[in-house]
DNA sequence: GGCGGCAGTGCAAGCGCTTACAGTGGGTGC
DNA sequence: GCACCCACTGTAAGCGCTTGCACTGCCGCC
């Protein structure tokens, strides 16, 4: 439908406030907005006398660049995304940690998308972080439903699942295997004798996955079944010590508790003291995430050490050679655990 | 310095890939862009028919609209400053959670900034947070330098200082006095008799608050001055247990241990423990913040309850205010904090 | 039958940057 | 002395949205 209309020259229309601009600084400065956004984003090609111009013109106006503006220009945002269940004890703060450390300087902040604690937000957080268009995405802990999967993809944005090892990755993954933790835990166990287990674990994918490793083990060398405690959010002190007290007032003489954090661990051990039962000789105790506190509990914690900080490094690499336009060939990388074992079993 | 130029019309530059935008989005569904904008963002203004047809464009090409050019556009960017020390371990993460959750059906993102421990990157981080023109900015536990508040004040930027009470805000504020919690706990160890402390306490300027005013009391009383250990960053559970066993090692006899986190509260108990010392008969323990475990521990742990989310969800209440335009008259909220008493002393 | 009102939609001017290209002027080589 | 280069700087066209106004058509009312 086309329609005459008057010329919009003459149009007033409510302003919005002003802001200071490059335009404000450029002619502050007496050189063009090209050489102010030179000034910040390629001083290298200025000479010394323009760059004290524009500092000084910088200074003057308190000026600082609209990074949105930018953005939408160069279709870089300096933005990269966490996407986390939640951020309260979160095991994946020490990964969010590094990689914002790491890229901070470079002038990159990190967006939070909290997916909850099953997930129930994960689509719309999604969604709403792919509209701001970061320059990676990293996934860690949250489960993506197909619905933004697709759109994950379409859009192109670098995207590194993490703290998993996935059969069918989005893009690239720096993780380990939590299949392989729970193996190696009941390698352990079976190693010292201990038949008669109680998993007192999360309901989340993966700690099922340790956890389904670890009864394989079991079952594969004569074991019985372990007994199983699941909480529906991540395990902690009081999920720990409460799952310990039901079990043994329920009758239950375990040889080994095995937990999905430390946290857990934590409580169990205090429950058990609490009873008087020896630890490691009546039953021993494992957790999950080596955490600052575990060699300093009595007895010391035997735990599976993940390296959050390396996940972030290594995330935060590949998210550099990306935007350096480099191919990466070997999108998966395993930084593996370690099993620490400890006094406690 | 004017110079004459071809008209750029026919000029070919490399194009960037492109993307759908609104334009593909409105041509597809036969309306303007207005009319797709007007979809995502008041959709109560079409008829249900345009709806439609605007809603299978939208899923046939998997369009996800652009927050930057929006933002931009409308000077609103549905983003949140989150500006704390650190993410791990960090008191701090209930309150962002809060805000976050609240927000987020709304449509706005939690962006971090992370100052360091000791405030190290406080200027960087809050710069390059200016420049992303969130529509509020929550300060937690960073403490501001003269040249980013400058900045900060003139962005005209909703700003939320929390967990403290300042004296001289920068526009609102949502906590408690530090000083008063310092003056509760010292009532409180007056009250029972307890005249040799020992203080586990971080170096920041909230801890040392608090040390204030506990130490404060205690003179007044005519109680000796307080031992003092203390450390650089926020303290833990190995803090803790090693300040005690420090100090009993080094001959000191302690009646009351006070600390400045429930981490190192717990390291001092498990200490104490450790070494056949009763609490709260012999030595008494008080920790801050009322972590989870605390009521769970053995015994279970005096603390200072402060209510994070209470503090997050005032904090969003005022920033949705303010996106509404509407003035705020009271703009210091003081949320307190409760002793609670428990079995350690 | 004419008119005002109104709901729904379109037009197009920005929002504040980046950057491909185009000038400009001084230095260099012959 | 002149042609070339090269290092700097300027010009201006977008980037993908939002939104103040303008326009259209339909309804109800006199």
């Amino acid at each position: 439908m086309k329609k005459k209309t008057a010329s919009r020259k003459d149009i007033k229309r409510t302003p919005r406030p002003a802001e200071v601009t490059i335009d404000t600084v450029a002619e502050a400065a007496g050189v063009s907005t090209a050489t102010v956004s030179r000034f910040f984003n390629a001083p290298q090609r200025l000479t010394q006398r323009t760059t004290l111009r524009v500092q000084t013109a910088v200074n003057d106006l308190g000026y600082v660049p609209n990074l949105l503006a930018g953005g939408l220009s160069s279709a870089r945002t300096q933005l990269i995304a966490a996407v986390i269940p939640t951020i309260t004890n979160s095991i994946f703060s020490s990964t969010i940690q590094e990689i914002s450390d790491s890229l901070a300087e470079r002038g990159y902040n990190v967006v939070l998308a909290l997916t909850g604690p099953n997930d129930e937000h994960a689509e719309r957080q999604l969604l709403s972080i792919i509209g701001r268009r970061p320059d990676g995405i990293i996934l860690s802990g949250a489960v993506v439903p197909n619905n933004a999967r697709a759109k994950l993809i379409a859009s192109a944005i670098p995207t590194i699942e993490t703290w998993d090892l996935p059969s069918d990755p989005i893009d690239m993954v720096v993780g380990f295997s939590h299949e392989a933790v729970g193996r190696a835990v009941g390698m352990h166990a079976t190693k010292t004798g201990r038949r008669k287990v109680l998993v007192v674990s999360a309901a989340g994918v993966r700690a099922v996955a340790r956890r389904h490793g670890f009864a394989k083990v079991l079952l594969e060398q004569g074991f019985p079944e372990p007994s199983v405690t699941s909480f529906a959010a991540s395990t902690t002190y009081g999920n720990g010590r409460s799952a310990v007290a039901a079990h043994l007032d329920a009758g239950g003489r375990p040889e080994l508790v095995v937990c999905s954090s430390d946290w857990a661990a934590h409580g169990a051990l205090d429950e058990l003291r609490h009873r008087g039962i020896r630890v490691p000789r009546d039953i021993a105790v494992i957790g999950f995430g080596d955490s600052d506190f575990a060699s300093e509990l009595n007895p010391s914690l035997t735990s599976v050490k993940i390296d959050g900080k390396a996940i972030g490094q290594q995330s935060a690499a590949f998210l550099m050679k990306r935007a350096q336009g480099q191919k990466i060939k070997e999108r998966i990388v395993d930084v593996g655990f370690e099993l620490i074992i400890r006094g406690s079993g």
